[in-house]
RNA sequence: GGGCGAUUAGCUCAGUUGGUUAGAGCGUCUGCCUUACAAGCAGAAGGCCGUUGGUUCGAGUCCAUCAUCGCCCA
């Protein structure tokens, strides 16, 4: 009768009711704050699994605990992402106007970016939505508004004037495509095939070489020493001379340098190019070498390259090996594969480069972010992810912040043009850069930019044209977001947020930041706990991503729909150019799928998908049915709870008198009891981020208790065939028992929960009627299920009974509608006989026996099928219909079974060492098991005669 | 090269401080449209818990080793 459950009815409209009921709203009251500050998704990016995965477990947090008491407030927000969002605003100009960024220039680019953020820059945030996510989203925020900007000027200046912002001549990573600096974290190291190129340096007045290997040649033009290591017996007698620079003629020394030259490793001697690479940098600086930098802003050599000037960085190499061949100096060259650093975003090979830049002085604040960790202030789950935090603390460099683009936070620092006239500015007033020397000027206060130069009291000042690294910005994000620097409310209530709920590839980029700031600005933490997730893989154990073709769109899995995939990569089942058609999921069976896998432990997540071929294969653009298993066992349980809800237990609450108590019927306290231990093992596993592990108990309390047992049982008292005080009693605590699943369930599938519990509440008379919404409605208390220890036994050996006739009726291939005609229930143990009494009518409604009969030490009637449960017997007459040699073979093999166990465990209990050693409760348990399965034996035994 | 993780049923994974006969979902097989539910019901088969050692009365669980795979860092 009923119909199956239809997400796509439900999902838009229960959404729209919490968010017009500003149901999702937190402003500081009495209640303890929850608040979590999401990780700001990216302006240009899209939705995908990972978002879905990270903000569904958010969201499950927020909703647990908004339900438990807690002013629950979820801060939304997206980050401006510096360089990606400016690259995809330029390429659309490019595309568009054939226009650079330095045809239209500054102002005119920046305006374009906050047009194409005011329309694109929210898609990811209305995806969320999609998700069920709820977010306060009057609190929305985004890294470059006014409020979190003032926060930016703020850190700067204050570090600045400490001294913990800083900006030097330093060797830092360059990117030339993008022509900025980036910092560690933005390079990608990828193998690239090459060669280990043996040169030989000529020593000065003399016919000897000195032979280095390097695998970048071209940058020997920048060379400025030789190194070797000082105990090297090879060279002990070169040390102090010079040798002369091939191709350039300079004059360069040979040094020793026991850090930078492994007598081990190639010819022991090393060529030092500090101007091109950070072993180099490093050995110039302790030697005070020249540094000499042969490149430009776009990865070509400049004027310090002597005849190669202007050449690219490959060109140069070529042609620099083969000006050395020809002079005879190029020695043996070797195939080797070495780690090159790309940039993350534009794959150009990163160029170490000598610039003034902007740092951030790390040591003190690392100091800090350790100190939190190590106290526990700042809680890790799982707790091994607190040694990756600690190892990138201890190993961080200055952080480079200053980036070359103009989408971001401007540097507030001034320069005097009439005091440094070398500085260089365009026909817009742009500086295009500004000389290492130059004096910095600071804003007059946070809020007003200086105007005049304190030294000659010019106002030509220029601003510093870089902006700082996004991560600068996010680094603030838990203070920012509450109005800081400002001293709020807000901050004052929420302050320090809950838990931070991330992936663990940005533990050091962002977490152990935001750690640094909070602990620097606030002297707290920003955070109690930070839950570090899996990451979502493919069928095949790889990273989704783009450019592999194997992403999906969770949007997609919720309202399914067709999809043209031209992946840069085929699949094992399919080819990589194809159509793949989606079901509908919803959005409650894409969320319990997610979370059913999130574990406490962050493992990683699978996503396996079965493609059905529709159609013949040969076809050019082949068209599959997309099948994912984790998502269709959500969908499964969504209907399985719709169809529950509305087919019995919505039918059966009309003119409903509630009662809270527990009435004296056995499976009434039965369920009390599940529920009582529900709820505590749900919260449980929710303080230890065990989300997985709620899910698996909820379906399970529903599918295998409530349905499978507790309704069919209680539904010939639904029906009133025993009476209106049994239909009552069994009415009100399948209601009661349902809201409280349904509120459980809520924060995982909080559509099907919310429909149903409106549906229920407008059931039921109107006294006992929640006047809140689901997701304002409390979770469930342990109060009102009371513990019925020992008598919830007696359920339990009814429904093994039930399991083993029902497999008495498969083995004997009962049709499922034959009934059978009489049970005999015996055993030594008269009590248990009696407990059992209240419990056949379940028994026989779930087995068809019509007649139970029970009495102690019972003979085995004639032609009987046995099955033997704890210490009852179980007899099936089944005189005519029953295949003893089936039976029989039963029989023994369950006898074989048995007699192994009781052998071994026998064994055991004879070992002095157990006995002496073993914790007694755990003997004595041993003990009686043994007891039990030697009287089972024993039992069988007796059957078997008798067959 | 350094660190971390994984390895349990055909597949994807649970398995808390070591202690009943190691579990689930999917898939497979058998039988069913049984008045909520075929997105379902009943039943069954299927595991040397990656290898080899060690600790222990007792190991899927702790330690070591090796193997394979994956991720992060350099």
């Amino acid at each position: 009768m009923s119909s199956t459950y239809s997400p796509k009815d439900i999902e838009g409209k229960w959404y729209e009711h919490w968010e017009k009921n500003k149901q999702f709203q937190s402003v500081p009251d009495q209640r303890p704050p929850y608040t979590i500050v999401i990780p700001p998704p990216n302006i240009t990016g899209a939705l995908h699994l990972g978002h879905a995965l990270n903000n569904t477990i958010q969201d499950v947090l927020i909703r647990y605990h908004r339900m438990n008491g807690y002013n629950a407030c979820w801060i939304p927000g997206t980050d401006h992402a510096g360089i990606a969002t400016q690259s995809v605003v330029e390429k659309r100009l490019y595309k568009e106007e054939q226009k650079t960024r330095h045809d239209i220039g500054r102002e005119a680019l920046l305006k374009k970016i906050w047009q194409w953020k005011e329309t694109y820059g929210n898609r990811i945030i209305d995806q969320l939505k999609k998700l069920g996510c709820s977010c306060d989203w009057d609190r929305t925020c985004f890294t470059m508004s006014e409020g979190l900007s003032n926060a930016v000027r703020f850190v700067f200046l204050e570090l600045f004037k400490e001294g913990l912002v800083y900006r030097g001549k330093r060797l830092i990573n360059w990117c030339p495509g993008c022509r900025t600096a980036l910092s560690d974290d933005e390079l990608n190291y990828k193998d690239v095939p090459s060669y280990m190129w043996q040169i030989k340096y000529p020593i000065e007045n003399s016919q000897e070489f000195i032979i280095v290997a390097t695998t970048r040649p071209e940058t020997m033009l920048g060379d400025t020493a030789v190194a070797v290591n000082s105990q090297d017996p090879r060279y002990q007698n070169l040390i102090g001379k010079n040798c002369i620079l091939p191709l350039m003629g300079r004059k360069i020394p040979i040094v020793a340098d026991d850090i930078l030259a492994d007598p081990q490793k190639g010819t022991g001697a090393v060529k030092v190019t500090p101007g091109h690479d950070p072993n180099d940098y490093a050995c110039g600086m302790r030697n005070r070498l020249p540094m000499i930098n042969i490149l430009k802003e776009d990865g070509s050599l400049n004027e310090n390259a002597g005849a190669y000037q202007g050449m690219t960085v490959e060109k140069a190499r070529a042609k620099v090996l083969e000006d050395l061949q020809n002079l005879g100096l190029l020695g043996k060259k070797e195939e080797i594969v070495h780690p090159v650093a790309h940039c993350y975003r534009s794959e150009d090979i990163v160029e170490p480069y000598l610039s003034d830049q902007w740092f951030v002085k790390m040591a003190p604040l690392v100091e800090m972010a350790k100190q939190a960790a190590a106290s526990g202030e700042v809680t890790f789950f799982p707790a091994r992810r607190t040694d990756d935090y600690m190892h990138w603390l201890n190993n961080t460099p200055d952080w480079c912040i200053s980036r070359q683009i103009w989408w971001g936070h401007r540097i507030p620092i001034w320069y005097c043009v009439s005091c440094y006239p070398e500085i260089q500015v365009n026909e817009k007033g742009e500086p295009r850069s500004i000389p290492g020397n130059a004096f910095p000027i600071l804003p007059e206060d946070q809020n007003h930019d200086p105007v005049k130069c304190p030294k000659c009291s010019g106002k030509n000042l220029v601003q510093d044209p870089d902006v700082l690294d996004t991560w600068f910005s996010s680094q603030l994000w838990p203070l920012s977001t509450l109005g800081w620097p400002e001293k709020t409310k807000d901050l004052a209530y929420y302050y320090p947020t809950n838990v931070l709920v991330t992936a663990r590839d940005i533990i050091a980029l962002w977490v152990a930041r935001m750690v640094m700031m909070g602990m620097k600005f606030m002297d707290k933490k920003p955070f109690s706990h930070v839950f570090i997730h899996g990451t979502i893989q493919d069928e095949h154990g790889d990273i989704m991503s783009k450019s592999r073709g194997n992403g999906f769109d969770p949007v997609k899995i919720i309202d399914g729909g067709s999809d043209q995939i031209d992946a840069a990569k085929a699949l094992k089942d399919a080819p990589a150019k194809r159509m793949e058609h989606y079901p509908a999921y919803g959005c409650d069976a894409l969320r319990f799928g997610l979370m059913s896998m999130a574990s406490g432990q962050g493992q990683d997540i699978r996503i396996l998908v079965q493609r059905k071929p529709r159609g013949k294969k040969e076809q050019a653009n082949p068209e599959y049915d997309v099948e994912i298993p984790l998502f269709e066992e959500g969908k499964r349980f969504c209907n399985k709870i719709w169809q529950a809800s509305h087919g019995v237990i919505f039918r059966n609450c009309e003119n409903l008198e509630l009662t809270e108590e527990i009435g004296s019927f056995l499976e009434d306290k039965w369920l009390s009891d599940k529920m009582h231990h529900l709820i505590e093992d749900c919260k449980q596993a929710m303080v230890n981020y065990r989300i997985g592990e709620m899910c698996n108990m909820l379906y399970h309390f529903f599918w295998d208790d409530l349905c499978s047992w507790y309704l069919e049982v209680a539904k010939p008292r639904l029906w009133g065939e025993q009476g209106e005080e049994s239909k009552r009693c069994a009415q009100s605590l399948l209601v009661r028992s349902l809201s409280a699943f349904l509120r459980m369930l809520h924060p995982i599938m909080p559509f099907v929960t919310e429909d149903l519990w409106q549906t229920l509440q407008s059931l039921l008379p109107e006294k006992y009627r929640s006047q809140e919404a689901c997701i304002l409605s409390q979770w469930p208390k342990l109060e009102e299920y009371p513990l019925y220890g020992k008598t919830v036994e007696i359920v339990e050996l009814s429904r093994e009974i039930v399991s083993a006739v029902n497999n008495i009726r498969a083995e004997q291939k009962l049709k499922p509608g034959d009934k059978i005609p009489q049970a005999i229930f015996t055993g030594n143990d008269p009590q248990v006989l009696k407990d059992m009494e209240v419990t056949f009518a379940g028994i026989s409604k779930l087995t068809k026996i019509e007649k139970i009969e029970s009495q102690v030490n019972l003979d085995k009637p004639k032609q009987a099928a046995v099955r033997i449960v704890k210490n009852v017997v179980v007899y099936i007459p089944l005189e005519g219909l029953i295949d003893f040699e089936k039976e029989k073979e039963k029989l023994a093999k369950e006898m074989e079974k048995l007699q192994k166990l009781i052998v071994q465990l026998e064994q055991k209990l004879a070992n002095s060492d157990y006995t002496s050693k073993a914790p007694s409760q755990v003997i004595q348990k041993d003990r009686e098991r043994l007891e039990e399965w030697k009287q089972k034996y024993s039992q069988w035994e007796e059957e078997k005669k008798g067959l």
